[in-house]
DNA sequence: ACCGTAGCACTAACGGTTAGCCTTTTGAAA
DNA sequence: TTTCAAAAGGCTAACCGTTAGTGCTACGGT
């Protein structure tokens, strides 16, 4: 083996990354909706099909980091350090992705993920992927064979104060607000045992 | 006036009402994907440049009744009695909301969209539009000039109690457990006073 | 040295959506 | 009543994202 992967792989992956990278820098000067799936494999010197054999969709391109951000927060949960309480370790992970996000040099495209309808609508359903992959993550950290209502709203909430932070002029100090309401509501879920039905298959 | 509507309004709505009925039953015939919108529009007698009038896309002329829930929502929050807390008429909507989706006629609407990714994905972008609403009304509510990050998380964490009930075997307890949340949750974010940053412009 | 297969290309098509342009209907002003 | 602008609808033709079908080539393991 060379290094750690093949150089088939090296290739496969030699070959995503030109194209995310032509990709974004073609929506970056002349608009996401202004370009065509078609102009970015010519770009990319790719062809159509073998654009979407690495990308899922046109909207995909732009959000490259979809499953990071889905393992950071199941992550979160899963390794945090040992009597870390839970919701803290959401906090901070939270807080790290809406630092990450804000960044300089980020900016730019989250301005564009919202001038898109298309690119928007994207989102909220890839949060809601990382919403129910957390709820299943919560659940098997408490020892449950299932999700129940309240991981699910839990995870919900999480991933909510991440969405409406963003879009916030002081995304840190928003992170803190809502985290205040989510810590009350998990007190008051934890304080009151699931009933019989919210468990049952 | 011919009772409270011009020729020209009933017959738009006519059409309107024939282009929904027609699509639903195609749909619940053969399945959403394995129709198509040029079915629908031959099927209903109009050309697809009139569906398309009527409805902005085709996830829309399933949920016919997005703005109606859109408007329920907020007139839980303008239109409560006087002196009913916030989140007590939210719940009661909420509840009235799950109610109406579990009756009985609507099962295989549901079904439906859950089966068919397109239709989730829509679900939930019309779900964020709906939070979106509902916040604004909850921050006009509160004598606020705009919402801040509070109003906007508990404006989705009520969306997301219908949601996450929705899925559920027993979604009236599920209501009932999440609102237990979001009780605490508004608790806490009424005796913290906002902060100068959150409600600055 | 050989073979299975992963990666990629090409063509052609499908389905949702829109633009451009034309006809008929309708409400109301002149 | 006549007239007229706007609304509602229609037709054609296309655009765009996405996929199926097919085949070639180069790599990795045997």
């Amino acid at each position: 083996m060379t290094g750690q992967l093949g150089r088939r792989e090296r290739k496969k992956a030699a070959t995503r990354q030109k194209i995310a990278d032509t990709a974004l820098r073609l929506f970056a000067e002349r608009g996401y909706d202004a370009v065509g799936i078609r102009e970015v494999a010519a770009a990319a010197d790719v062809a159509v099909t073998t654009l979407f054999s690495h990308f899922s969709s046109k909207e995909a391109l732009v959000f490259e980091q979809d499953e990071d951000f889905e393992q950071r927060l199941v992550r979160a949960v899963t390794d945090r350090r040992p009597h870390e309480a839970l919701i803290p370790a959401l906090r901070r992970e939270i807080h790290a992705m809406v630092q990450h996000c804000t960044a300089d040099g980020a900016a730019s495209l989250w301005r564009m993920i919202e001038e898109s309808p298309a690119l928007r609508q994207y989102e909220e359903s890839m949060r809601q992927r990382h919403a129910r992959s957390l709820a299943t993550a919560i659940a098997a950290d408490l020892d449950l064979p299932q999700t129940t209502p309240t991981c699910s709203a839990i995870a919900r909430f999480a991933v909510d104060a991440f969405s409406v932070a963003r879009e916030t002029d002081d995304p840190q100090t928003a992170v803190d607000e809502i985290f205040r309401m989510i810590e009350a509501a998990w007190a008051v879920a934890g304080a009151t045992p699931p009933t019989r039905e919210s468990v049952a298959v």
